[in-house]
DNA sequence: AGCAGGGATGGTAGCGCTACCAACAGGCAT
DNA sequence: ATGCCTGTTGGTAGCGCTACCATCCCTGCT
C-alpha cells in the first residue's frame, strides 16, 4: 500500500468535484480517455472488448458524466426549454406531463418556465434559455410578439409551437383549431334547438378569444349573434369566476337558454350557480365546457365538454423536437391532433321542450 | 475596415459557440477577464468606474454567460432539483407554482422530476439529479426508502422534504401534520353529530394514510370506529374514482351519515354521486374533503375541506432552500405551516335532525 | 509484394469560466 | 521611513469533456 492511486491524488487538489471523470475510466480501463468518451456516447464505434471493459470500470468507479463538461466541450447543451403560460392550469399540466414521459429514458432535461400569459415575461423567459442554447424550444401559442417572434426565428435550434395550430409556424406546430372547436360548440348549441346562446370566459388568452371568434361566427351565420350574449373577463379562470359570469350574463340576457364557457372550470362554476337557483339543466339551461377535465364526465349533470389532447400534445411536441434535433425532421411540420365534440346531459335536447 | 477584431477571428474559428465571451467583454472595457467575471457575480468587489465600462461592454456586446463553463469551473451548478410524485395533482401544481415564484428573479434554475409515487423512480431520478451536483434538493414526503434516504443524506447539498413534516428529517422540512389534519376532520364531523363517519381513500400515498391514521385515532378514542367505514384504493385518485368508492362504501355499509375523503377530487365525486342518487347533503349525508381547492367553496352545497398551505409550501421550501445555499442555515430546519378545517354546507348539522 | 481504403484508437488543444495566488497601491500605526 | 493591512486588479492553471486530426492496423485489391 505505498503508493497511491490517480484518484486520490485528485482527491487531494485544491480544485475539482473530487469524483471520477472520464480519465480516471480510462485509466482503470486501459484505453485512452476519447474511446471512454466514444463507448459512452456512441457505443458502436468501439470494439465490443474495450467497451466490456469500460463499462467495467465505469461499474467499478461509479463514474457520472459531468453535463457541464460535456456542454462546454461540444458547445450545446442537452436541454429543452418549455414554455407554458400558467401552472395553475390543469390544461399544461397534462401538456408537461405528456412531455416528461414523451421524454422517456433520454438524456434531455426540461428546463420549464412560467409566462403567466405574459409577452413580457415570455420574452424574458426566452431571452434567459436562449443564452443556454438549447437543444430545443416548446413554447405555448402562435401569439408571440414581434421580438419574441424574431428570437424564436433565430433561436438557432428547433422550435415547436404548441396547443394551436396556424398558417405561419416559426419551425413546427402541434395542436388543433380552436376556432373550429368554438365553432363546433356552438352549432350543436343551436342543433339542440337553443336560441340564445351564451359565451362566458375568463382570462381569455388568444386561444379562447379564437374559441369566441368561431362561436361568433356560427351564432352571426344563423342571425343569432348579439353582443349582449357574451361575458368575458381577463381575469384568471376558476370555478368561483364561472359563477361570477353567469350571474353577471343573466343579469344582462335573463333568457338564455344556454351557455358555452371558454373551460371546464368556468362550466362547473355554472353547474353550481344553477344548483343554488334551482335551475334545471338542461330543461331550463343548458352547459357546454372545455377540455373536456376528467370530472365532466361524472358530473351531476354531466357536462358536454370539447376533449383536447392536451397530454398527446406534449407527447408529440417533444417526439417532433427529438426527431429535429436528431436531424430527421419530420415531414409535416404542422400537426392538427384535432378535438372532440363530447355531448352529454348538460346540452341534451329535452323530451318536451323547455317553454 | 482592413483589420478584422477578434470576435471576428473568434467566429471563424472550428470551434466554440460564437458568441462573445468574458474574454471579449475584458478586451472591450480595458480590464482582465477575472474583473469581469467579478463584476458580473459580486458587483462590490469592482470599483464603480470599471463597473460601469463592463457594464457598457457587456451591452454593445450582448453578452450573456456560460452556465456551462461557470458549473465547470466552480465545480457546482445553480440547478435546484425538484421531485414531486405527480403532475396531473393540481396540489403538486401549486407547490411548484410557489417555488418558482419563490425563486423570484434569482439565476437558479428547477430541475424538475415526476416520480410518479414509485420509490424507484425516486431513486432513479435522486441518481440523475445527484449527478449533475445541485445546489439543493426538494423532494416530497418523508417516506424515502433506506438507499434514497442514504443518497439524500449523502447528497453533500441543503435537502429540504415537503409536504409533510416528521420528527427525523434529512435535513430540513417544510409542511404540516397530515395525522392531526386527519384528526381534526373526524372530531370535526363527531362534534356535528355525526355517528356513522366513513373514510374513503383513492391512491393512498403516505400521506393519505397518515389523515386515515388520525381519522381512526379519533374514532376509536370515541368507540366508534369500525373497519366497514373505511374504503380505500390504491388506483390514482379522480372525481369518478370518488364516485365509484362511495358507491361501494354504501354497499358494505348503508348506514353511513358522513364520509371523510382523503382529497377534493374524491369529495367532489361524492357529491355529484349523491346528487344523482338523491341523497342531500348535508342533511342525509355530510361530506368533508381535502386540500380545500378553489371550488370547494362554490359547490353546490359548499364542501368542508381542510385547507392545506400548498404554494406557501413551495414558496418556503425555496426560501430555505435559498437561505442554505446561502450558508444561512435558518434557525427552524422543521417548519409547520399548518393547516385549516374550513367548516362549510356539506357538514353542517341539519336545523331538524336527519332521521 | 505493395498500396489504397477504412475502421479503431489515441493525442492534443481547446470550450468559457473561476479558484488561487500574486502584485500593487494607498492608508494607517509603529 | 518601515512594516502591515486592506482593497483592487490581473495572471495562470485548471474544471472534465469533446472536436479535430493523426496514427495504426487490418483487409482487399492491383
Amino acid at each position: 500500500m505505498a503508493s497511491s492511486n490517480d484518484s486520490e491524488v485528485r482527491n487531494r487538489s485544491r480544485r475539482g468535484s473530487g469524483r471520477p471523470t472520464l480519465a480516471d475510466v480510462a485509466g482503470l480501463a486501459g484505453v485512452g480517455s476519447i474511446t471512454v468518451s466514444r463507448a459512452l456516447r456512441d457505443p458502436a464505434r468501439v470494439s465490443p472488448e474495450l467497451r466490456q471493459r469500460i463499462a467495467a470500470a465505469v461499474d467499478e468507479l461509479g463514474y457520472v458524466p459531468n453535463p457541464s463538461a460535456r456542454a462546454l466541450a461540444s458547445a450545446r447543451v442537452d436541454v429543452i426549454g418549455v414554455l407554458v403560460p400558467s401552472l395553475t392550469n390543469n390544461v399544461f399540466a397534462e401538456v408537461l406531463r405528456g412531455i416528461h414521459e414523451g421524454l422517456g429514458d433520454c438524456p434531455l432535461q426540461i428546463q420549464f418556465g412560467n409566462t403567466h400569459y405574459s409577452d413580457e415575461e415570455e420574452e424574458r423567459l426566452l431571452r434567459v434559455f436562449l443564452g443556454q442554447r438549447p437543444s430545443a424550444l416548446i413554447v405555448s401559442g402562435i401569439d408571440q410578439g414581434p421580438t419574441t417572434r424574431q428570437m424564436l426565428e433565430e433561436a438557432g435550434c428547433p422550435v415547436v409551437q404548441i396547443m394551436e395550430i396556424g398558417p405561419d409556424p416559426v419551425d413546427m406546430m402541434v395542436g388543433f383549431s380552436h376556432l373550429e372547436a368554438g365553432k363546433a360548440v356552438a352549432r350543436h348549441l343551436i342543433d339542440v334547438g337553443c336560441k340564445r346562446i351564451g359565451f362566458l370566459g375568463a382570462r381569455m388568452d388568444p386561444r379562447s378569444r379564437r374559441r369566441l371568434a368561431g362561436y361568433e361566427a356560427v351564432m352571426r351565420e344563423v342571425g343569432r349573434f348579439d353582443t349582449t350574449l357574451v361575458t368575458t373577463t381577463t381575469l384568471p379562470s376558476s370555478v368561483s369566476m364561472g359563477v361570477n359570469l353567469f350571474h353577471k350574463a343573466l343579469e344582462e340576457t335573463p333568457d338564455l337558454d344556454a351557455v358555452i364557457c371558454n373551460n371546464d372550470d368556468v362550466a362547473l362554476g355554472v353547474l353550481f350557480a344553477c344548483h343554488r337557483a334551482g335551475l334545471q339543466v338542461p330543461a331550463q339551461i343548458r352547459i357546454a365546457g372545455f377540455n373536456d377535465l376528467e370530472m365532466m364526465e361524472v358530473a351531476s349533470p354531466s357536462i358536454t365538454s370539447v376533449r383536447t389532447p392536451r397530454y398527446e400534445i406534449g407527447r408529440r411536441a417533444i417526439a417532433m423536437a427529438r426527431a429535429a434535433i436528431a436531424g430527421k425532421r419530420p415531414q409535416r411540420t404542422v400537426v392538427d391532433l384535432g378535438f372532440e365534440l363530447k355531448i352529454r346531459e348538460s346540452t341534451m335536447r329535452p323530451a318536451v321542450p323547455a317553454l
